[in-house]
DNA sequence: GCTCTGACGATTT
DNA sequence: GAAATCGCCAGAG
C-alpha cells in the first residue's frame, strides 16, 4: 500500500484523536499544514489502508454532518455511538463539546 | 500538463 | 434554519 506524503500524514494525525471524541475535514487539514483541503483530506480517508486502526469514523463535517463512510453511513454511526458519541438524525450530538482541537 | 472527480467548507439566497 | 452555489486541494487517468 503505497500512499503519499499528504495522505500519511494525514492518517497519523488522525490517530492521534483520543475515543469519544470527533474532528473535522478542514481542521485535519489545517493540522497537516493544507488548510482549505478539506476535500483532499476526505479522499485520503477514503483509501483507509487501515480501517480499524484508524479512526476515521471520528472525522465528520465542520457543521457537525456525519459526511461519509467508506464502510457505510449506518457503520459510523454505530462506531461512533460505541464510543459514547450521539449521533441524532445523522447529527453529531453535543459535536462542539466533544470536537478534538489539535 | 490538462481535465475530471470527490468521505469538504464557507457564503449567499 | 434549509437549500443552492461557488471555491478549494490532492490524486488518477
Amino acid at each position: 500500500m503505497k500512499l503519499t506524503e499528504f495522505e500519511l500524514k494525514v492518517l497519523n494525525k488522525l490517530k492521534h484523536v483520543p475515543r469519544g471524541r470527533v474532528t473535522t475535514y478542514g481542521a485535519l487539514a489545517r493540522s497537516v499544514g493544507r488548510p482549505g483541503a478539506a476535500r483532499a483530506v476526505g479522499n485520503a480517508l477514503n483509501k483507509n489502508p487501515d480501517a480499524p486502526i484508524t479512526p476515521c469514523h471520528r472525522v465528520v463535517y465542520s457543521d457537525g454532518r456525519l459526511g461519509g463512510y467508506a464502510g457505510g453511513a449506518e457503520k459510523k454511526i454505530g462506531l461512533l455511538k460505541g464510543e459514547g458519541v450521539g449521533v441524532k438524525n445523522g447529527r453529531i450530538v453535543d459535536f462542539k463539546k466533544i470536537f478534538y482541537r489539535f
